[in-house]
DNA sequence: ATAAAAAGTGAGTAATCACTCATTTATTAA
DNA sequence: TTAATAAATGAGTGATTACTCACTTTTTAT
């Protein structure tokens, strides 16, 4: 792998199951990821998954029953655990040692965002193309992101608000506004990837819209 | 069709390549439709979606010489026809006559936007889904939407700038921050649906945010 | 060194896929 | 009514699919 970015994918390789891993079963794993990124599940044939490998078809299933299951390998463990503990993980200190201002806070959270995206590309690629189609991972993905990271986040929210730092309003929408605008930055920055892109200009604007939005105050 | 905002597949119907369509091909594509936003293209079987258009495979191959021609017998139009004169046509009245204020404008792009999407919910569905997997779509949905839609709109924000009315900065950084917020505004309405949703609150929340930020003035 | 277990193989299988085509049915024109 | 044209059919085709299994190779344990 090429990219020094997706240590993701070496997480994955030395902690599934808690035993270690066979060269081959990682090089299918590599590959699956390549593949569905690529073509979608439907479209990914396990032949060429397993010729992109370099191994036989048969030991695909060897270690994992089915397609779906192969599928799963690689998306569940980056929902349960890679966004429990790993996003969340670098969500913790922001959340519990909150930042005296909110400025703060939003500063460290889009330079976060930024280099969990940086890492994580391909996964979250899968993730947003399989989700139409697999109501299960929607399940899994709502319940723990969604629940999980809302929770904490409208703490954070509250406490802000509570100092009359933010404007009144519900925390879910606070949290919808703050994280379209992130979503946004991210989805033009790393999908579109405009050529001439200003990033410094780009990030402080972005958080001045967070802060002072678009209408001239003079 | 109960649903009677779907109005855009009725105009496909009749529209479609000038001529007078017979009442199985309709029902071919009301079925493609269907079965292309439950299970993607390459999930989608030929063979399901004759049976649920009540017509015999052989005849979806009668009208459309491969599979992919039926997509794009659905998504070309839609990107090429009704994003450009649909859309666009919705987008003029706000663009040619621009409303005194800024603010004006952006309440009218919300309710133009929501109207828009309310309409069209399978078909943006599908273009979502597949645009990933297919370049040509890609290529021809940013040559129409992005290119034309931006240039308009490049505009538009100038005009409000040139007035003093918004902040100074490049106007796709303005356009890419307002619209990852009306875009954020219509992903949880209309994908993510949540239970409690004051719609009116939600609206004015929103139009405050591109506004004014979320930071309290004092 | 040897036996047992695990990893890997690839030809084979039934199912499904998109698509064809000879034939039948419906529509139109005279 | 009849001939000509277009629309519709569905059994059939080869290709591809996910997956199996009898077998070989490699690794591990003693």
């Amino acid at each position: 792998m090429k990219d020094p970015l997706e240590n993701w994918l070496e997480e994955l390789l030395e902690k599934h199951e808690g035993e270690q891993m066979t060269d081959k079963q990682s090089r299918i794993l590599r590959a699956a990821v390549e593949v569905f990124a690529e073509k979608g599940y439907s479209g990914a044939a396990t032949s060429e998954i397993a010729q992109r490998a370099g191994v036989a078809e048969g030991t695909i299933f060897r270690h994992y029953r089915t397609k779906k299951d192969l599928l799963y390998s690689i998306v569940a463990p980056f929902v349960a655990r890679l966004i429990e503990p790993f996003v969340l993980r670098g969500l913790y200190p922001l959340i519990d040692k909150p930042h005296a201002t909110f400025e703060g806070f939003v500063r460290g959270l889009l330079d976060n965002r930024i280099a969990f995206a940086e890492k994580n590309i391909k996964v979250i690629r899968i993730l947003l193309q399989e989700v139409p189609f697999h109501p299960e991972l929607r399940e899994q993905f709502l319940s723990k992101v969604a629940d999980r990271v809302l929770q904490k986040m409208s703490r954070v929210v509250n406490h802000y608000r509570e100092q009359g730092q933010i404007v009144d309003l519900p925390a879910l929408t606070t949290i919808r506004m703050v994280g379209s605008t992130l979503f946004g930055y991210l989805l033009v920055r790393f999908l579109l990837a405009p050529k001439e892109w200003n990033d410094a200009q780009e990030r402080e604007a972005t958080i001045q819209f967070i802060l002072h939005g678009i209408s001239r105050k003079d």
